[in-house]
DNA sequence: ACAATAGGCAACCATTCACTTGCGTATCAA
DNA sequence: TTGATACGCAAGTGAATGGTTGCCTATTGT
């Protein structure tokens, strides 16, 4: 099972190495099912990141393709929550069988 | 307890956006305490990755600045070794409090 | 019907990034 | 000492990336 190696998790370790996708990652956390227009009403707001809503679109569509949010339509709304379930493949692909501490000097 | 949303998971998540440095995390996971050269000998044996010493190099440091390896030196010699313990965090940023599976589709 | 709202598409620009090339330094074997 | 090994530093290059601007479509309210 080497399902985590290939392309999909080239999309989800890219869609998480800019800050502002980290970002909205985190405000999805805290309320899921937002639209467009709240996602770039908080990032201004709370995190004073002045971003035009087209580059706040092309995070949730790398986002999306990632696998992280999840979209769906209702009328002119779009919401947009988020998904979790890539995200437990990061840790186990490294952190296999491996649940002590780092040992860095030699005891 | 904010500290891995500064430059510090910045560079984890950098670190971690590239396939080739993924895949000397593998190695790493594999035998830990290997030198540059030895990393570059399994990119290329093992994973065909046509690369030069220098990139290798390059990708150690970057996985180094992000706390990622360890490297300690004898002689001529620099061993590099794994440190998961960064990883930890990144499970835990978004993970929070939510142990369920993913919630799709209305059950 | 008409205007306002919510969002999408595509081209362009500046920066960053991965990689190479070339040279330099330190350690070890002969 | 001489040469080979193991690694570091720095500049340059081409491609990818984040962001903007401009225009377009679809849905909703009056």
């Amino acid at each position: 099972m080497v399902a985590y190696c290939g392309a999909v998790a080239d999309d989800l370790f890219k869609a998480l190495a800019d800050p502002t996708r980290r970002t909205i990652l985190d405000e999805l956390t805290e309320k899921s099912g937002q639209t467009l227009f709240e996602i770039c009403s908080r990032l201004s707001m709370k995190h004073q990141l002045g971003i035009s809503r087209q580059a706040v679109s092309q995070h949730l569509a790398l986002l999306e393709a990632a696998g992280l949010v999840e979209t769906r339509r209702e009328g002119r709304y779009k919401f947009h929550e988020l998904n979790t379930a890539p995200l437990r493949q990061i840790a186990e692909r490294w952190l296999v069988a491996d649940t002590s501490g780092p040992e860095k000097g030699t005891p």
